[in-house]
Formats: C-alpha cells, sequence, structure tokens
DNA sequence: GGGGTAGCTGTCAAATCTAACAGGGTGTTT
DNA sequence: AAACACCCTGTTAGATTTGACAGCTACCCC
C-alpha cells in the first residue's frame, strides 16, 4: 500500500461512528504496518487531579491492568516524550537513565511484547492529549528500527485521524465550557499565575485590590476550587488562560 | 521523491538554527511539492487577547501588509479551521458562506495568487498554535485539487517539524532545560496545585507543617518564583509537575 | 419594570503563606 | 573526612489571601 492509498483509507475515520469501529480501523493500520500491538490514549484535562482518559485497547490487557495498578503513567517516558513535543518518537531513541522509574516501565513493557515501538502525540486546541502507539515484539533492535522508521510517517498521518475522530464519538470538542470566565476573571487570573499579588494586579489594571480579589473570587467559584493556585493549574490545564512566565 | 526520502530531509529542519535556514528548507519543499508560495505562522497566547506573531515568509509581501492592516486574521476561515481541528485542510474544502467576511478574505488572496492551497494546523502543549500553509496559483479546480490531494500527507508531516524548528530556534517552549524537582518538591507542589493547603499537605505526606513549606519553598526559588501561583503555573506549563492519572 | 449578567468598590476577621532566624538527620561523591 | 544533595523540624513576624458582610453602575432581554 502506497501512501496515496494509504491517504485514502483515513476518510474512513472521518465516518466512524463508535470506540468498536475506530479500534477496527486501528487494528487493520497496526496489522498492515508490520506491528504486533496498538494503544491510543487520550487524555482530557478536567479537575487537576482528575483528568478524563479515553482508551482504544490494541494492546495486552495484562499489560494495561499492571499499569494502571501501579501507576506507571507517571513515570513513562512515552507520555513525557508527548506532553512536551509534536512529532513522533521511536521508543529506541528515548534518553532513559539506567535504573530509572521510566527504564523500569519500558523493561517490564518489553516482558509483555513490547519490545520496540513508535509513538505519535496529538494536541488539540483544548489542551486534550492524544497518544498513539504501535508495538513491535522483536528482539533485534535493526530490524525494529527500520520498521519503524518506514512506519513513522503513516503513523503521523494516522495520529491526526485517530485524534479526531476519538474526540468526535465522545463528543469532546465542547467550545462552551471552553470559556466559563469572563474577561476579567481570565486577565486577574493570568497575573496571578505570573506572581503578582493582589495589589499588584490592581495597579496593572488600574481597579482597586477589592475588585481584584472579587474577580479571582468569582473564577474561583466557577472553577469549584478554593484557592487561587488550584484555580490556576486548573484554568492552565484546561487552556483557559496562557500565561507567559518564561 | 518518494516519501522515504522526505522523511530524511525533515531531520534537516531539526539541525536548523535560524530563521532563515528554516525558510529555505521550507522553500525547497514548497517548490518541490509543485506550490507557489507557503508561508508558516506561530501564534504564542500571551495576554488575553493579545499574542506573539511568528512568521516564516513565503507569501507576497503586499499581501501579508494588507492581511496585517486590515487585520484579515480575524476573519480568516483557515485560521478558524485551524485552531480547532488537527488534520490539514484543503482550501477548497472550507465552507464559505457567500458574502461573509471570510470569502471576502479568501476572494483578496486569490487577487494576490493565493487562489488554491492546503493548511496545516499545529497545536503544541501550552497552547501555541502553527499553521503551515501552501498555495497555489492555479485557475482550474480540479488540477488544484490533485495538487493538494497529493501534497496532504508530505504538509502533515513537513508541519510537525517546522513548528519544532521554529519554536526551537526562537526558544519558545524547552523542555530540554527541565529544573531538577526533587521528589518531595514535586510531591508537594502538585498537592498545592490542587488546592491543598501546607497543613493538608503534611497530614497526606505525614510530614510536619515546616517541612512542607520548606520543600516549596525550595520549589519557588529554583523556579526563581515568589508565590506559590506562579510555581505551580511554572511546573504546569513546563511538565515539571504531572495530574494524577496519566 | 424585573431579571440576568458583568463590572466595580468598601470593611473586617481569620486563615494561610512568605521569609527570616534556627537546628537536626541520611546518603553519596571526591 | 569534607562537601554535597536531599530530607526533616522548629519559631516568629509580617504580608497576603479567603470568606463574609455590605453597596453601587451599566447593559441586554423579556
Amino acid at each position: 500500500m502506497n501512501i496515496q492509498q494509504f491517504q485514502d483509507t483515513l476518510q474512513l475515520f472521518s465516518a466512524a461512528s463508535s470506540v468498536d469501529e475506530i479500534t477496527e480501523l486501528c487494528r487493520f493500520h497496526c496489522q498492515n504496518l508490520g506491528f504486533d500491538n496498538f494503544v491510543y490514549a487520550l487524555r482530557i484535562p478536567t479537575k487537576f487531579s482528575e483528568a478524563r482518559v479515553i482508551i482504544i485497547k490494541g494492546y495486552p490487557d495484562l499489560w494495561l491492568e499492571r499499569y494502571w495498578e501501579l501507576g506507571y503513567h507517571a513515570s513513562d517516558p512515552v507520555i513525557a516524550y508527548c506532553s512536551q513535543h509534536v512529532v513522533p518518537i521511536q521508543w529506541h531513541d528515548l534518553l532513559l537513565e539506567k535504573s530509572s522509574l521510566s527504564a523500569l516501565v519500558m523493561n517490564e513493557a518489553a516482558e509483555f511484547g513490547l519490545r520496540a515501538g513508535i509513538s505519535m502525540p496529538m494536541h488539540s486546541p483544548r489542551g486534550e492529549l492524544g497518544i498513539l502507539s504501535f508495538a513491535l515484539n522483536q528482539e533485534r533492535r535493526s530490524a525494529a528500527r527500520e520498521i519503524s522508521q518506514h512506519a513513522m510517517p503513516y503513523v503521523q498521518l494516522l495520529g491526526g485521524y485517530v485524534h479526531e475522530a476519538v474526540c468526535r464519538v465522545f463528543g469532546v470538542a465542547n467550545p462552551e465550557d471552553k470559556l466559563p470566565l469572563t474577561l476579567r476573571e481570565q486577565e486577574c487570573l493570568r497575573w496571578a499565575a505570573d506572581g503578582k499579588t493582589s495589589w499588584e494586579i490592581s495597579q496593572l489594571l488600574k481597579l482597586s485590590e477589592r475588585t481584584v480579589n472579587f474577580h479571582l473570587n468569582n473564577a474561583m467559584i466557577k472553577l469549584d476550587v478554593s484557592t487561587r493556585q488550584h484555580a490556576i493549574a486548573k484554568a492552565v490545564l484546561r487552556g483557559l488562560i496562557t500565561p507567559y512566565p518564561f
């Protein structure tokens, strides 16, 4: 299958209307590309410590169970890479420190047949992060590398379509609850996230300190939190505010 | 050039260290794909309703000037599409209402030789939006469609690499310089970001309240900030602390 | 006019955080 | 052994935030 034909099959994702259909399409492409397993995970920020996670399964169940039980997502180097980048990565290219938690996760994965692979990060406008991974149970590095290398462009293309399909099926794109915050609330929050105190913000926005507290309080109520810190974490994760404190 | 060779040339973007180099690479790919013009625009949110915009130019200067002067970005249907999607679009497929502002923009663009084209949106972790566009001065719809169709996968691949290159050159987000927060510092910060007070964190981690403040203070020093809020915003944006599930 | 939303301002007490002064301990590396 | 990183704990004073009590204007929609 050349890339042009491949491109045509991608249109099927736009028509898919259920998880099962998407799973089947992924499975098809997985085999087609010469991989053994696949998984797509979508993280949707909700509360700070309560992101919603949607998974399209094509991985060994035992591994997924173990993964969640032990909270491996926190040390998974693939997730760490994907949350910062926009181009795909071959697992072999990840920089791992010996006997780090990250290395442990990857080694255990290998025991479940996930020895080599490739992952494509997808970031969408509201901070959702989708990761499409294809894995290979292949001992020989060179062979694995060749397959991954060859699959790279296909995986990159697939990523976007799987991502849009999953978001559509689960009704993720929801512009309504994107900005529950008023203009002033966003402004105040942004400056607060920038380390400014109420008084400083009042000077910046030419308001009274009381008004700044008023807006920040309203923001906290809307975000259902009771401290500024929580409000900021939540707003940043949801993309409600984008401070630039660098 | 097949897709495999193409893939190899993409590595050049990782080495590019200046705007000029990136521009040249884009120009090369533009011609190679059979297009007449290209442009890459990166929007970095700063304050609410304010953004820093970086442009890699390969469009008629006159058009770009007019575009900015008249604030066309506000009605540009390509930007509207790109801010909501993650897969590329052929301009012909955009839904335009007759005599809308969007249609006006596209018509005027056509007068500058930008009659057909394709645009690839790139969203990165902190809300930056990059748009890579290739344009064609081609009257015949069918011919334009064919070229665009053929270029689609290449453009999608290019997008990520141009995006990462520009972000790197402009120092937009440098995940590399991860300030090493210690384990305790991360834990405390994570709970603080969840709205917990020092006392509550001390109970959660079975520490004294003083110790929690100690760790949070160290984290603030390392992040070079003077409030918890700023520390949390910075840490979340840099991916130094991860929300619980994932 | 009433009701809704958004914005603005005031005071006050209690809770919380920040910054400064201290003092311990462990473990690894040089 | 000394230097270093990480971890733990104490006190205090002052700044800041939080939550509660108030009040006001302006706009839009029904």
